[in-house]
DNA sequence: ATTGAAAACCTCGAAGA
DNA sequence: TCTTCGAGGTTTTCAAT
């Protein structure tokens, strides 16, 4: 995780690709940018190396793996130096996808996948209200998701913005 | 997106590979899974097809990209029938990769990345303010992402949960 | 940092059970 | 839905620039 490492024009190129096509071979990339397959392959190295390429993954729906309920949670702490105990016990439950820091009425904002509705109540009743330093919880139920996409990477390379 | 295909175990176990790493050889998911490469890539295909897989992406730090605040936006609209061009107009902002009708005080909740404070400044005030149907916002940054993962996917050939 | 070249490896359609 | 097969494309490394 050094953080020395600068993104350049060409650098945000091939990003702008592989953000929305993990696979996309490193080869079409190289056409599309004008130099070599190696040199894409080095830069992307340099890039995982360097943190800022943080792995890839496989955009599933989760409702097809059985999660049909998407929650956001907000979580009030009973004082916030209780902060590294409760991301430790969130961390062990794999309905967390998320867990930010935030600023308002809540200390801890979460994303989570359920099931159904019961999953979601157990989890909240069961598991969440169980964890020491939690005082209380808001449950916000995603009806539905209008947008989901990757962080805008500007290609640089079109001159225009 | 025809949403008559089943996961199956083996559909999970692949799924399970790629969720983590989409780059992840279909010849070495073979060899784990125990069936040939090429049915790997029927299954993966299927599943695309069926919009089981929305794509891929390499998941980049955005501070690397120079978005350095991240935070969520609780929308309340004038009327609730006034979504459909407020979505539209939300979809036209780089900076928002998440949109969430959800239940609560709010109607929508926004993911944002902006570059800096006086950014964020000025997309709340210069562009979602001015979106025809929006009445009022409230902003909560995140100061510290603690977790972020994909969705759990439980890889059923461990018979033991 | 980038390159070309080479070997190893992978993809993915076809055809058959 | 699985398999094998194979041509063509891709990854990865390396010495040289």
């Amino acid at each position: 995780m050094s953080e020395k490492y600068k993104v350049d024009a060409i650098d945000q190129k091939i990003l702008s690709y592989l953000v929305k096509n993990a696979r996309m071979p490193f080869l079409e990339i190289a056409r599309e940018c004008g130099i070599s397959g190696a040199a894409i392959h080095q830069r992307v190295k340099k890039m995982e190396e360097a943190g800022i390429i943080a792995g890839s993954s496989m955009v599933v729906k989760p409702k097809a793996l059985g999660f049909d309920v998407c929650a956001f949670v907000g979580v009030q702490l009973v004082s916030t130096n209780q902060y590294p105990g409760v991301i430790e016990a969130l961390k062990l439950m794999p309905e967390v996808v998320e867990c930010h820091f935030i600023t308002g009425e809540y200390a801890l904002l979460l994303k989570m996948f359920c099931r159904d509705n019961e999953h979601l109540m157990d989890v909240l009743v069961n598991t969440i209200q169980n964890i020491p330093g939690i005082s209380r919880t808001e449950t916000f139920i995603s009806l539905d998701q209008a947008i989901e996409r990757p962080v805008y990477v500007k290609d640089k390379s079109v001159v225009s913005g």
